[in-house]
RNA sequence: GCGGAAGUGGUGAAAUGGCAAACACACCAGCCUUAGGAGCUGGCGCCGAAAGGCUUGCGGGUUCAAGUCCCGCCUUCCGCACCA
């Protein structure tokens, strides 16, 4: 081996040689048995889709991964680091328009690709557990899980206003739609279309997803806090405003009119403040609301009006903001009674009214409510003041929109609290049977339908006699027919082929028809962590003890682009597995840890900007271990990370010199006995105190606050050392096992950032097995402790000297040692001493006059 | 508007309240060489010839001592945005 060691760090030679390695002996990533003894430890990077090539993203957050497990590898525990595909989704039917290939062809060989690209980076994956979303081995598990909750009622249908890219001829979740536009054609805006859709109720589990999230401390705040806006829980009171009736003759068309035994038309509206009712002057309603529709029907001059009033909408939306829109309203003519007083307020249609939040109705409380009052202005509606300010005296100021005061103007409730009046009016709606207390949420339940072909078939079966019938469980997979023409035409794809679309009805027996959509990709994200624990299961999507043995993941790792997608629904995902009995934990993982994006040239890589780095490209150059590490060390990993191509080279000058200090040394090392004494001389000793104080610090780095970049500066630092010491390394005054010792616990610690070259100085120092499974070193107290340390000595707080003194010394030592310092005397010359602060080990500062 | 993160050399960055700029990149000077995207030595915040002084977005404050803690502002990035 030494013979052969070629005198310059190549990663070309030293990579090849171990991916071929780790690709033979596949076992040496796989996770142990549960029953292994070890403590387990679970970490994942977010699954990438297999898009043909990774990029820098991935490349970072896997790095960082990586890192990570190896680490855990080297403590002794149960790793059990994945890796799949999340393949399903409208690319693949974008190039088999393109190129003519089949999406299942495409998909499977960009999963191929990119595992090559993964392997050449060292990462080290638990292959034996892959996972790709679009076989039916998996996704026959999307399909038992749907089927499961529409047993329990999780899963229903309904035509509904649904969000529709027509770039991807398909519907969007709410989730999915930024800005109004798709949040993968961030220049296409989404439509609004009426279809049938499937949903899954995300909204039943709203309460415990939002207050889920206070447990999981864990969690970055700004992800927490993004769920809880996306949730948007809000507590007040819906209240029914009577429609004023309006006199027979007049072609109302019964709408108003009270007939007899007929409860009188009521609006609803939703509101956080039911105490300031008795300010409402003006009933506002989304130009989408029901009643609406009916208004216009009859009057041709108010459709006019309400049209531009949602053209407005529109145009806002196509603008992106609309939270900018101007304010308009028209009135209807029609008039509402406040259940409360009977008090007669006009009912105006708004452009700024949310048709589907809430009722799409609200009560226009001006004196209070900064929009209702800015609306009022503008059309000059009365504006009353109906909660009197308890802090200052200038009452007078509306819109007052705090809940700290009392009622006023608002008959017998004058002089209540806010919150008093509040539970009162809620206690009386209730009892009317006017209103209730409700809490409404932003969150929507999850539209699941796509218009597409590649991703899961929904498994139901529409019957013309029995009607929607559920597949059995016998007959998944519902598997995706292989042969299908691709064309540009909207519509399910899946709907175009005969033998997948006829089939018999599982009830009768008739002939009958499947649901041709498919399920949004997002479902496939949505559990994949759990089919790892058992990947190969053909009776269950997994078994529940190895889940629960895994369960929850210790770190999860990925881009906060998926704050709200992906993390909210897996979160919901779980809590509905639990209720099926399947699994135990309530939250899917206990750490998620966010990195910042890669950036290059202060700018997010893309290709309209041409600024992309492909890794393939920097490997080629410099090896897999000077990209990882560099992705590692130009800047910690919560932060945007600017790729400058002179850093990486700098990565790969230092792993050259890391190369050419542990071969030139290796004889030496390989001959040498094991380290017993903690007592050497000088520069052995020297060494020995640096290569402690490395491990100290980079240990406390990797375990504590998650700095790789310090890490590695701190190796390179110790790196700096050896070398400077070269002369005595090769002298001989080092000890050979000092020798033995500094290099062996180099390559141990570099073994998380460079996986290649660990591996291959491991060897090289002769060493036996994988260097993954040997112990990560410990730091000994004994040889980290500095003997004589540096005090700086401060005079009023500036900086005046540094005196040396022996470490560990107490504050009399000290202050003697500074007072005696030629500089600190100079200074203080002529001035009385006040006060003298020592604070052993760390500075003195001297308080002169 | 609301919420979050961040502002430190030419650049990426470092610093349990205790010597600001570790570790790198770039640059400069020199050395070496079978000329490489190699290696080695030294320099490198600002002002100054030096002694020395100044320096962490701005302004206050707490403290013996502040990049770090507190208050007020400015800027940038990210997320949300008429949610009644």
């Amino acid at each position: 081996m030494a013979e052969e060691t070629e005198l310059r760090y190549n990663p070309a030679a030293i990579e090849p040689k171990w991916q071929d390695r780790w690709a033979a002996d596949p076992s040496f990533y796989a996770a142990e048995p549960a029953t292994c003894g070890k403590p387990k430890y679970y970490v994942i990077e977010m699954l990438p889709y297999p898009s043909g090539q990774l990029h820098m993203g991935h490349v970072r957050n896997y790095s960082i991964g990586d890192a990570l497990a190896r680490h855990m590898w080297m403590l002794g525990y149960n790793v059990l680091h994945p890796m799949g595909w999340d393949a399903f989704g409208l690319p693949a039917e974008n190039a088999a328009l393109k190129n003519n290939t089949p999406p299942r062809e495409w998909t499977l060989g960009n999963i191929a690709q990119m595992k090559t690209q993964m392997q050449r980076l060292g990462l080290g994956y638990d292959w034996a557990t892959e996972v790709a979303t679009c076989l039916p081995d998996y996704y026959r598990w999307n399909q038992w899980f749907f089927l499961r909750m529409y047993e329990k009622g999780l899963v229903y249908r309904k035509k509904s206003k649904v969000n529709w890219c027509p770039e991807c001829a398909t519907v969007l979740a709410n989730e999915q739609v930024v800005n109004g536009c798709c949040w993968r054609h961030d220049d296409t805006l989404v439509d609004q279309r009426d279809l049938e859709q499937w949903f899954l109720r995300i909204t039943e589990y709203a309460d415990e997803l939002l207050d889920g999230l206070d447990k999981l401390d864990g969690w970055p705040e700004k992800v927490r806090i993004m769920q809880r806006n996306w949730i948007g829980r809000s507590e007040g009171t819906e209240v029914d405003f009577f429609l004023e009736e309006i006199n027979q003759g007049s072609e109302g068309q019964g709408l108003g009119t009270r007939e007899e035994g007929l409860e009188r038309q009521r609006i609803r509206v939703f509101t956080t403040r039911v105490d300031t009712i008795f300010g409402a002057t003006s009933v506002q309603l989304a130009p989408q609301h029901e009643l609406v529709a009916k208004f216009t029907a009859v009057d041709a001059a108010l459709k006019a009006q309400v049209d531009e009033l949602l053209d407005q909408q529109k145009k806002a939306r196509e603008a992106g903001d609309l939270g900018a829109i101007e304010k308009h309203g028209v009135p209807t003519g029609r008039f509402a009674i406040n259940p409360y007083n009977g008090a007669r307020v006009p009912i105006w249609v708004a452009n700024y009214i949310l048709a589907d939040y809430g009722t799409g109705a609200i009560m226009s409380v001006p004196g209070h409510d900064e929009r209702d009052f800015e609306f009022a202005n503008k059309y000059n509606l009365p504006v009353v003041q109906v909660i009197q300010p308890v802090q200052n005296e200038d009452g007078a100021k509306l819109p007052f929109c705090s809940e700290d005061g009392v009622l006023v103007n608002s008959g017998e409730y004058d002089g209540m609290s806010c919150a008093d009046a509040e539970k009162k009016l809620q206690e009386i709606a209730t009892a009317k049977g006017f209103g209730e207390a409700k809490t409404t949420y932003r969150l929507k339940d999850w539209g699941i339908s796509r218009q597409r072909y590649w991703g899961t078939p929904i498994p139901m079966i529409n019957c013309p006699s029995c009607g929607l019938r559920a597949v059995p469980n016998n007959q998944l997979p519902v598997v995706l027919p292989g042969k299908i023409e691709i064309t540009q035409q909207g519509g399910s794809p899946l709907s175009r082929v005969p033998e997948f679309v006829n089939t018999t009805c599982p009830n009768c027996g008739q002939d009958a028809l499947r649901e041709t959509d498919t399920m949004d990709t997002f479902i496939d994200s949505s559990w994949y962590f759990y089919r790892y624990t058992d990947a190969k299961n053909s009776s269950a999507p997994f078994e529940p003890a190895k889940a629960q043995y895994w369960f929850p993941i210790d770190q999860y790792i990925g881009g906060v682009e998926h704050a709200i997608l992906h993390l909210i629904y897996s979160r919901f995902w779980t809590k509905v597995m639990r209720d099926l009995g399947l699994i135990k934990n309530d939250e899917p993982a206990r750490r998620l840890f966010t990195q910042g994006m890669v950036i290059k040239d202060g700018a997010k890589m893309s290709k309209s900007k041409g600024n992309v780095v492909s890794p393939d490209d920097m490997v080629g150059r410099y090896g897999a271990d000077a990209t990882r590490m560099y992705a590692l060390f130009a800047a910690p990993p919560d932060r945007d990370l600017d790729w400058q191509e002179d850093g990486v080279a700098g990565v790969s000058r230092f792993l050259g010199r890391v190369w050419r200090l542990v071969t030139k040394h290796s004889a030496t090392a390989r001959n040498a006995p094991m380290l017993l004494s903690k007592t050497q001389e000088g520069e052995a000793q020297k060494l020995l105190r640096k290569l402690h104080q490395t491990i100290a610090k980079i240990t406390l780095d990797f375990e504590g606050r998650w700095h790789f970049n310090t890490c590695v500066a701190a190796i390179m630092e110790l790196v700096n050392e050896l070398q400077a010491a070269d002369a005595q390394l090769t002298s001989g005054e080092v000890p050979p096992a000092v020798v033995r010792e500094l290099l062996r616990n180099l390559v141990l610690m570099l073994a998380p950032f460079a996986p290649f070259l660990s591996a291959e100085l491991w060897e090289e120092l002769g060493e036996q097995g994988a260097v993954l499974r040997a112990p990560w070193p410990k730091s000994d107290p004994e040889l980290a402790k500095d003997d004589e340390i540096e005090i700086p000595v401060q005079i009023n707080g500036k900086l005046a000297s540094v005196v040396r003194v022996p470490a560990g010394s107490d504050a009399k030592v000290i202050e003697a040692a500074a007072l005696a310092d030629e500089k600190v005397q100079a200074r203080a010359a002529g001035k009385s001493i006040a006060k003298v602060i020592v604070v052993p080990g760390r500075a003195v500062n001297l308080v002169v006059k």
